[in-house]
RNA sequence: GGCGUGGUGGCCGAGUGGUUUAAGGCAGCGGUCUUGAAAACCGCCAAGGGGGAAACUCCUUCGUGAGUUCGAAUCUCACCCACGCCGCCA
């Protein structure tokens, strides 16, 4: 949520910094959230106005009423003042609910530091490892999946459509492994709490971390009890402090999950959604970081490393990508992406995003903290970071490592969890 | 799913129409005392939103919403949540 009090403070600043994201409606609802703050408190000043004659009256009247006098003059006065109020309440009512439903819909600021631009202005900060060189055609995962007997993507289709992965044996175990070692690295090394949150979650969770209201068709969503299967572990995670008051000493809170992540991916069809490179479901280890805002900027640098240490001990290569403003995702301030390289397709392939959203998300879902004992409490900014999706980091180990015989070498990290150095073709 | 009980500030908890501008306690902050600390005692201590240059001041909030009333934590209705028992069930 943005803060409307900076809105009006400085609206050339907040219209500057808007027009990064590239998006051509933000300029008109902004005017409507101006106007519909206008009239907000407009109409507040007059009926609290009228509230505060009406609570004197009022306790005139219960004076009376004890020393047994007439009141029956200020009582008609009193009702008259009463209708006018209900009646002022009730467009106040409608005014918030419009000023709340249009502010929902603006998305962060983004950092001054982050380039201009579309995702052509993304800049890459660094790169780690080397491209491997194959001496043969290096063949692409979904072939070498089916080779190796690891995944079965026709029977998930069969079970539940296309974009809903079968894992099976060693394919599954790798699931498993990855799991395994992310959480072990995170919790051992890092220093992060495990979490096992639910997977389904509801309205007001959603819109805590930015998801609703204006994303609700990448969203499964059970009507029967209007819940929403979670797209990311970040969202039930950051939302376990929502509504609470932390203590300065728990800062920074570091959270890390396991879970599957559901998402309708509606209208990305075709291109670049081959094999298991875009799912509807698929596993993620998360880590979530509730930190106080002065420490955010470098909490970011801390978390990305966090995900930068999974790939560089999977050995795979990866280069990182500061998202320019107008790529950047509608609750962040700034993000980096992880991406991997991955030899059978042949490119890049974004395998985690570590992103501070300021306060923006600690506002939504109302994450505050006491800066010393006492004192007033202040917004949190949170951050979070994938470490890592696990179909593109299947992708990159399967199709870099693979050899001439049609076998594939397990990174080193992984062979304590799998048990086996090598996937071999199935005879 | 059925029946019952309940939901009050950071936490516990009193409060059945008007001195409740929510008692009291815990936690927290400041002070007295002390070499220091503890104890004891004294004081302060909810959040959000307005107005104002400021001093200051006003409004809202007792699970949520809608009612009754001049006035609602308190009365009515609906819903949500928690707990207990019953039913079903991994």
């Amino acid at each position: 949520m943005i803060d409307i009090r900076l809105l009006r403070q400085d609206p050339t600043a907040f219209r500057g910094a808007l027009t990064r994201r590239l998006d051509p409606a933000l300029g008109g609802l902004l005017d409507r959230v101006v106007e519909a703050d206008r009239r907000r408190r407009e109409v507040l000043v007059r009926v609290e106005a009228l509230k505060a004659e009406r609570n004197q009256a009022s306790e005139e009247v219960a004076r009376l009423k004890r020393e047994k006098q007439d009141a029956t003059g200020l009582l008609a006065r009193l009702k008259a003042s009463g209708d006018e109020v209900r009646a002022l309440d009730t467009q106040l009512r409608a005014i918030d609910e419009e000023l709340e439903g249009l502010a929902l819909r603006i998305p962060n600021l983004p950092l001054s530091q982050v380039p201009d631009g579309d995702g052509t202005g993304n800049r890459e900060i660094r790169r780690w490892g080397g491209v491997p060189q194959l001496a043969f055609a290096p063949v692409p995962h979904w072939d070498l999946g089916a080779r190796l007997g690891l995944f079965d993507l026709p029977r998930g289709t069969k079970l539940a459509g296309s974009g809903f992965p079968v894992f099976t044996g060693p394919g599954a175990r790798l699931v498993r492994s990855l799991a395994a070692f992310m959480l072990d690295l995170h919790t051992r090394e890092h220093g992060y709490t495990e979490i096992a949150p639910p997977y389904v979650v509801n309205r007001a969770t959603m819109t805590g971390t930015g998801q609703l209201p204006k994303f609700q068709e990448e969203l499964y969503h059970v009507s029967e009890d209007d819940l929403f299967l979670i797209p990311t572990a970040e969202v039930p995670v950051t939302n376990l402090r929502r509504d609470e008051i932390l203590d300065a000493a728990e800062l920074p809170v570091t959270m890390t999950a396991y879970t599957p992540c559901f998402r309708r991916e509606a209208g990305a069809h075709g291109k670049d959604t081959r094999g298991l490179i875009r799912v509807h479901q698929f596993d993620k280890v998360e880590l979530v970081r509730i930190v106080k805002p002065e420490e955010s900027a470098q909490e970011l640098e801390t978390i990305t490393s966090h995900a930068e240490a999974v790939l560089q001990k999977l050995d795979l290569p990866y280069r990182v990508m500061q998202l320019a403003a107008g790529d950047t995702g509608f609750a962040a301030a700034c993000t980096y992406d992880l991406e991997v390289w991955a030899a059978g397709v042949g490119g890049w392939l974004e395998v985690s995003s570590a992103s501070t959203f300021t306060d923006f998300q600690a506002r939504r879902a109302n994450i505050r903290y006491r800066p010393v004992p006492g004192a007033k409490p202040e917004f949190v900014h949170t951050l979070n970071a994938s470490a890592l999706a696990f179909p593109r980091t299947i992708i990159a180990i399967l199709e870099n490592n693979q050899e001439a015989d049609g076998s594939v070498r397990l990174p080193e990290a992984l062979v304590p969890y799998m048990g086996v150095e090598r996937l071999h073709p199935r005879a």
